[in-house]
Parts: structure tokens; C-alpha cells; sequence
DNA sequence: TGATAACTGAAAAAGACTTGCATCTTTAAA
DNA sequence: TTTAAAGATGCAAGTCTTTTTCAGTTATCA
């Protein structure tokens, strides 16, 4: 099937997943363009339904599985970042949107806010060298509650089960 | 049923979760006491099964709902600290056996090696209250592949899978 | 003491992936 | 160009962790 093909393609980042693919002998199929293509168009972060739904409204066929096969393979290319929301859901945003890998996840309102903070970074990768570890890739979420929901919970003191306990 | 008690009796731990529950309207049960006990019982690590069956082989009879619905109420009280594993299984550990929260996973030994750098929890710290954020738990992650993984791998070219692609 | 709010467990359900398998494609050799 | 081998894909079914429902039990407080 031929598809609308517009942002990623011929690009960079075409190429580097396709090297990714081929180091494993893997191939750079028309749905894994599909894919990569879709995920580069996707504002912001999303969940694997999130991108299914896009694709199925844009008029790309995919399906479940390969979205699922593929995903990880746009992480290991280092194409996309994978984090865990606070509800254990698993998300990705491409690189293309914004390269820090460090998140604020509100538990109320859901709402994520990126950060970035070099010095996290490179200390992280000095925990690594220390250890002699040999990173794949970070996580460096902070789970809690964003200013505007810390004001419409504070004032009220219902919805006890959601508040924060100490600090 | 008046079950062995041991450990977290009387102590402070058990103050810090009966006025977290408190704080919620819930009540601190001998259910929740079993479950607490068991937690700080647990040596490392733990997901939600492997606790489970410790207080099962221990002769406590909690079943698996009251677990699932005890644990994250440890976790806000400040008892006990979780985070996601590379299999994106939720695991936990009392702050009993340590008191940081950073992990680096290892992807093919499954090895977990804690590590503790002030620095970057001060660096969290900076960041959410820069943001006004207010933070209930932090997730701090590396995933990659240990020492003694990388020397098992690199000599050999093949399971090509599962290598790091770049770096 | 009685009403109300909580707690608990069993069973069923939900939800997010994953796998088995038969069918297509692509690649590269002949 | 034909073909065999390796991959890729989708459907349907399965897995696995976690959650919900609901009925019965227990604690708390007026």
C-alpha cells in the first residue's frame, strides 16, 4: 500500500533506523516507515493507542502487534524515548519533539512536563562509569502534583484519598 | 487471627503508617500491620507476588487484593519506595533495607544495583521547585547492561537482538 | 446499641501487551 | 528470472499483572 509520505522521509532519521536495522539484519519495511513517520508527526507524548488511533485516522494499516514490534525498535535506534507514567503506563515522545529524558508527572490532572537538567545527566553517566554499566537508556521521572492542582486540592480538605501524606 | 508479629512492632514505622492512615480516614488493621511487617521482613527487593508468597509461607493469610490495595499506601505513607523494572514489573523495597532510590537494571541478568547520588536528588529537588511541583516519589532509573553482562556479550557477535545498538 | 464507614476476599473483569501461526514479502542466491 | 530462505505482518488467542465488584465482616462513634 502506498502512503502519504511526508515529514521524516529521506531524512536523518530515515537512515539512522535504517543502520539500526540493518546491525541487527533487520529491514526497513514500509510499515516501519509507517511508523517512524507517524511517531515524528505526533505532537508531543503519546501511548502505543495514542499512535494507532492517529494512524488508522490518518489511513495508514497497521496493526497492533507491529506497532508493539516496532516501537521498541525506534527506542533502540534511539529514535524515540520510552518512560513510564505514573499510572505504569508505558509512553514515548520522538526525539524530534525534545531531546531531555526527564519528566514532571502530575498524579492529578496527568499533565507531563518535561525538564531538562545537564547536570542529572552527567552525573548519571558518572554513576555508570563507576559501575562500569553501560546505559541503554534513563529514566528520571518525579511523580506528584502540579502547581495548579496543589491549589485546588489544598484549599478543600475532601478528596483525602489523593492527597499528598508528608511532603 | 493474631498472627506472629516481630520486626516493625511498636516502632516507628508503624506510628508513620497509622498517622498516614489517619490523615486519610483509613485505619491501620491487622491486615495492613501483617503487611507492613512482611515488607520490612523482606530482605531487598520485592515485587507484589514475591511478597505474597513470603507471608503465605509465613502463615499469613492476606490475599492478593488487600496486598495490592496495602502497598501504595505504604508507598504514600513514606515506608516503602517503588519503582519499575526493565520488564516493567513494579517493585519495591522498605526503606528499612535503604533509603535511596536510584536502580541501575540490568537488561539481561535482571541484576538490580542500587546506587545513591545526593546530588542528583538535590538536582530533583531544584527542579521542582523551580517548577512549584510538588513531589510525592521519585523514579530514577538506569537500564543497560552490568559489567559482567557487557564482558558476556561483546566477545560474542551473535544474539544480536538484544545488543546495544550505539552507545 | 445501632448506624455508618471501612475493610476484606473471592471471583470476575480489565487492560496492556505478547505469542503462535499461517500467509505474504523481500532478499539474495542460483 | 526463478526460487529458496529469512523476515515481516495480522489475526486470534493467550498471558499476566492489577483492579473492580460485591457480599459479608468489623471497627468507630454518636
Amino acid at each position: 500500500m502506498e502512503t502519504v509520505e511526508k515529514s521524516t522521509n529521506g531524512t536523518e532519521f530515515v537512515k539512522q533506523f535504517e543502520d539500526y536495522l540493518k546491525s541487527c539484519g533487520l529491514r526497513l519495511t514500509q510499515k516501519r516507515l509507517d511508523v517512524l513517520n507517524q511517531v515524528f508527526d505526533y505532537p508531543g507524548h503519546f501511548q502505543t493507542e495514542d499512535l494507532l488511533v492517529q494512524m488508522r485516522r490518518n489511513g495508514y494499516l497497521v496493526s497492533r502487534p507491529t506497532i508493539y514490534r516496532t516501537l521498541p525498535l525506534l527506542v533502540q535506534s534511539g529514535l524515540l524515548t520510552e518512560f513510564i507514567d505514573a499510572q505504569k503506563n508505558t509512553r514515548y515522545e520522538s526525539i524530534h519533539s525534545l531531546r531531555e529524558h526527564a519528566h514532571l508527572i502530575c498524579l492529578r490532572c496527568n499533565q507531563i512536563v518535561e525538564f531538562k537538567e545537564p547536570q542529572i545527566d552527567a552525573l548519571q553517566k558518572a554513576v555508570c562509569e563507576a559501575h562500569d554499566f553501560k546505559a541503554v537508556r534513563f529514566r528520571n521521572e518525579i511523580i506528584g502534583y502540579c502547581a495548579e492542582c496543589q491549589a485546588e486540592i489544598e484549599p478543600k480538605t475532601s478528596d483525602a484519598d489523593n492527597e499528598v501524606p508528608t511532603a
